[in-house]
DNA sequence: CTCTTGACTGAGG
DNA sequence: GCCTCAGCCAAGA
């Protein structure tokens, strides 16, 4: 594999995807899995491309749980739908018992 | 090359 | 705990 030819956005969709079901990680989280923990906003931006592709993007919220990047989705609630759908508490945009459910990617390497 | 744009984060008040 | 400020860094024009 040659990462060189792989963006840094490529390299988010492919750590995106690896999110378990039902679970939830930080921009953060992925940035530093990415070896680039300050880059955790190019992360998020890095999901505008995500359409169309199998990225769970609704599984990607910034550090305090927040669904900060709900205003991206379709529908005014989508993406707390998709995670509701998928086991996860959300309320008023905030992931509910986050400890829990957050997936650290770093953790499962 | 330069400038702008962000779905962020951490530190300080 | 909340709000504000500044740093960070890759991609696109």
């Amino acid at each position: 594999m040659k990462p060189e030819t792989l963006s840094f956005y490529d390299k988010v969709y492919e750590v995106a995807r690896l999110i378990p079901h039902g679970r939830v990680t930080s921009y953060g989280a992925i940035a530093k899995y990415l070896g680039a923990a300050r880059s955790a906003r190019m992360v998020g931006y890095a999901m505008n491309g995500s359409h169309g592709k199998d990225v769970p993007a609704h599984r990607v919220v910034n550090r305090k749980g927040l669904l900060t990047g709900k205003h991206h989705f379709e529908g005014t609630n989508l993406m707390q739908q998709l995670l509701e759908s998928e086991g996860v508490t959300v309320v008023d945009l905030q992931v509910q018992n986050f400890d829990t459910v957050f997936w650290d990617p770093a953790k499962v390497l």
